[in-house]
DNA sequence: AGCCAGGCTCTCG
DNA sequence: CGAGAGCATGGC
């Protein structure tokens, strides 16, 4: 029913978490400093709620499952990988304040952000999904789809008289019916890319999970040559869905917007100027663009 | 009201 | 080939 958790240190739960407080109480949410989300384990929803129970130098975390269904070890295995990945848990934070501390503003950001960890998806398929809904229009209507598709077609768990929905298995999407996708919100080109990319997964072309190690590069590539996804999508992808640091999609509006804010005065920049920014930051161009997203969330100056 | 928003593909010329 | 139209819908 209940674990604990040892983050390897600093890691402040509160901060990292901040990004989920707008989400929704019925798929994923923080809120008066408890996160929860629905979790698939085998045949299995896991209700996962977790609370901080340390400090920032000795982190710690507590984890709570509810389900439907009696709990077995492997359902507390499960979640035990699932929170570390979705939280990055045992990612070690100090060899990035050592590398950017020669970039001022960075250094500024990063002391006021101690302790924030980037999160990732607990599967590559939901952020790949996400970025594809996420293509061109704005961020406001993409996470009302997002959220209409999670109700239609993902798994729903009942505790206590809540309904909770769980992010759609591939094989949820790859039987979508295409009217159904389209009243969520999609064009009827993206139901289609949906759809023929949770396909292509069903059908073991496309493998996700393996390309969880390879070299950033070579999965742009593999993920660009899908219908569908493109250049842009495949970063986000990287940087969400894997956790990956060394790329950041700099021809996002949103992100280009964000780095001008702190390095160019808010200044309408080009994607080189924002490549040539975040190549200052080296192997570490996600993460420091997130403490950057975070910051402005914040309103830090 | 109308125009734009974290893109991508397809179709012309 | 390169440029340009088309897409869905909430918010400003």
């Amino acid at each position: 029913m209940k674990f604990s958790l040892k983050p390897i240190y600093p890691f402040n739960f509160d901060i990292s978490a901040q990004i989920f407080s707008d989400g929704d109480e019925h798929i994923r949410k923080y809120h008066g400093g408890r996160f929860w989300q629905v979790l698939r384990s085998e045949r299995k929803l896991l209700l996962t709620s977790i609370q901080s129970a340390g400090s920032m130098d000795q982190p710690a975390l507590t984890v709570n499952l509810k389900s439907n269904k009696p709990l077995f070890a492997r359902d507390f295995q499960l979640s035990r990988d699932k929170v570390s990945l979705i939280f990055n848990l045992q990612f070690d934070l100090k060899p990035f304040y050592v590398d950017i501390e020669n970039d001022i503003i960075m250094k500024r950001i990063t002391r006021r952000l101690y302790g924030l960890k980037n999160p990732t998806t607990p599967t590559i398929f939901e952020s790949l999904i996400d970025s594809l809904v996420e293509q061109q229009i704005s961020l406001k209507v993409a996470n009302t789809i997002e959220k209409r598709i999670i109700k239609e077609f993902g798994g729903k768990l009942k505790i206590e008289d809540t309904l909770y929905y769980a992010y759609p298995k591939p094989e949820q999407l790859a039987d979508a019916d295409v009217g159904m996708l389209r009243k969520c919100g999609l064009s009827a080109r993206k139901a289609e890319y949906v759809k023929d990319v949770s396909k292509l997964i069903m059908d073991g072309k496309l493998v996700l999970e393996g390309l969880r190690n390879q070299a950033t590069d070579k999965i742009i590539g593999e993920l660009d040559s899908v219908r569908g996804i493109g250049v842009w999508t495949a970063e986000m992808t990287c940087v969400r869905g894997m956790g990956k640091l060394d790329v950041i999609p700099a021809d996002d509006l949103g992100l280009r917007r964000t780095i001008s804010h702190y390095y160019c005065n808010d200044r309408r920049i080009t994607s080189q100027e924002a490549r040539r920014i975040s190549d200052n930051w080296g192997k570490w161009k996600g993460l420091a663009s997130y403490y950057l997203i975070i910051a402005e969330r914040l309103g830090i100056e």
